[in-house]
DNA sequence: TCTTAATCGAGACGGTACGTCTGGTCTTAGA
DNA sequence: TCTAAGACCAGACGTACCGTCTCGATTAAGA
């Protein structure tokens, strides 16, 4: 029997124990990310309530951010969705009303951590960039894109520069700058975008 | 001189606080931000480099990010202007020639640092904005009245949130976004901007 | 008349030395080593709870050891009384049981940390021995003297070498041996001295 | 194997303490006690002389003091030899000898400096009590015992007493009072021990 | 009465070491 | 072979006191 085989199998004890690890170290990432926020939370902390060595976790994640973000992104309720409404003003709408409602949780918390990572580790930085970042502009580039297809702007407007000022702002009043991210901020968003017209 | 008077210059007994020791623990700060960055630098490295007691340093800052952000801001090249050039488009390319040069230097690395702490520490968080982020976007603000005043914009343009926008763009790419500050980004934020047309 | 000799009439203008706040001081002093003990003792301590500068403390005593052993000396209580009750088997014992009650109080604690201390500053272990440790030897080697007067002791015992080994046996179980300083052990070492005989 | 042969290997999981890590601690500590004394050694020398984290040091002793009672009795040469001459002033006289020597040294600095600690440190005053006070009184008491069995000593001598007397005056001289440990004390000590009559 | 200088309370200063904490690596016995 | 446990080296953390140094205010003698 080949090596292969044997993998298929999945005979080997401490393979089955390693995916009961993984799953029980992102858990316990969950549980400390919800008690004592991103900040406090510390890869020994993980380990000891996950029951796994530090080792074990050092293994598959390169850094505490590392797990974070894969313990916050495997769960199903921090997709956003980017629904098709009919128009570009309900597609942006619908965008930034759940947007804005899962940073105001706890995992808005952990996701301001995350950034923070990002500026102090380069190599989580790019990874932050490469699953997280960037697939969400895309989606929202696409967003553009149906308001362009329906004529609801001008057909040669710049979509990826218009979409970093849409997450820009998003971003910096997360991050930055001490205003809420609610309604009416959305509503003044929209009501920029869509006055922009085609160029003479 | 009045009883009242005597009272009111409120004397505090005890040695004062030494200028001295104060600029040169800044200065210090200054020349280990430049020699390891934001994320190596340590209060025990500024405090021998100063010839400053830690404590010192713990009596007058509450945290590394807060002696980082008063040796940044106390430098006057970091100080950006926002000049009036006569035009809008003028302005806007004015400021982002300077912004985008000051965050490609070390100071961009401090500050990405300094951004990185505000998400972690929610006191630091408030000292940059009161004292960094507030005032800069209360000085874009001006430079897009001044606009409104020119006729280039629509005199119904809030301006807040347009502020929102373009500083966000700016802070998104440069924390997030994997692509570069350049003067073609300033040129494409530049063109939507002037794409804007009153509501009616 | 000339400058040295000016000198030489010792001549001080000034403020002179307040006592008022030397027995602030003090008082102080003996108000921390009553709540905290000798070893958290701490100059701070005592110029907070004095209203004194630490300067004005460190002025005047060398040391924490120093304030502690004149606080200590300058209370009466602490006075050891050595007796002439008639018999060296009743002096020695009415010395004991002064003796010993004294030492398991609070001064008791002071006392053996200034013993500490008397091995690690060698300043103040002179200042320890001239005014509290040779004065008392002395007034032992008196009340040994008085036995040889009566006859309870032979004419040639070297008495500096008995109080030696008096003083040492109390401060060896004092300071060192798990035992405790109890009237049982007070009799057995006055059984020992009465059976001293003559060389020969 | 027993049940309780088996309960007795008392499984630890994890790495085990490092026996190189815990002699050149020990080695570390030996060297900065020679070169600095007692009162000057710090945790930090230690460590950074041994290679060793600070952490590890904390891990296995207490304090200083008991590394530093560690370092001092594991060194064969500090063993004190209590041997039969044949006669009590024999014995006495050549364990002073010996004694006083060593006491003379530098291990005789770190043992006042040991005997400072006990006084600060109630926890610490128990280890040393443990294995080093009452350890080397029994050994004295045994060789008084020859010396009753030789009839040297009346037999209803309490032992436990003239022990406290003889270490007694040994410690008295070495902490406190200002007089030399040199062979005329111990002869004039020996002297009087031997002049000890029975009861009658 | 004015001058002079040492004193006072207060507390900031440069330092040192503390004992704790976290990171990332290494070692061990058992599964 | 891989895991869980945890000891290891390393070194920054923020704290506690140390003993010294400024301050302005106070005090008391001599001029």
């Amino acid at each position: 029997m080949t090596q292969e085989a044997k993998k298929l199998e999945s005979f080997t004890p401490g393979r089955r124990r390693s995916d009961q690890a993984h799953r029980a170290i992102l858990q316990a990432a969950r549980e400390v990310l919800e008690q004592v926020g991103y900040q406090a939370m510390t890869i020994e902390a993980i380990a000891e309530r996950a029951g796994a060595g530090k080792k074990t976790i050092y293994r598959w994640w390169p850094s505490k951010a590392a797990v974070a973000l894969e313990a916050l992104t495997s769960q199903t309720e921090v997709q956003v969705l980017f629904s098709d409404t009919g128009s570009l003003e309900g597609d942006l709408l619908a965008y930034f009303e759940l947007s804005f409602s899962g940073l105001r949780g706890k995992s808005g918390t952990v996701l301001s951590g995350l950034a923070a990572e990002a500026q102090l580790d380069p190599e989580f930085a790019r990874e932050f960039q490469r699953t997280f970042i960037v697939p969400r502009k895309q989606e929202l580039v696409t967003l553009l894109q149906r308001g362009i297809q329906r004529g609801e702007l001008a057909p040669d407007t710049n979509l990826e520069v218009l979409a970093d000022l849409i997450y820009g702002a998003k971003w910096y009043r997360f991050l930055l700058y001490p205003a809420p991210l609610d309604d009416a901020f959305a509503r003044e968003i929209v009501k920029l975008i869509l006055r922009l017209r085609s160029e003479a």
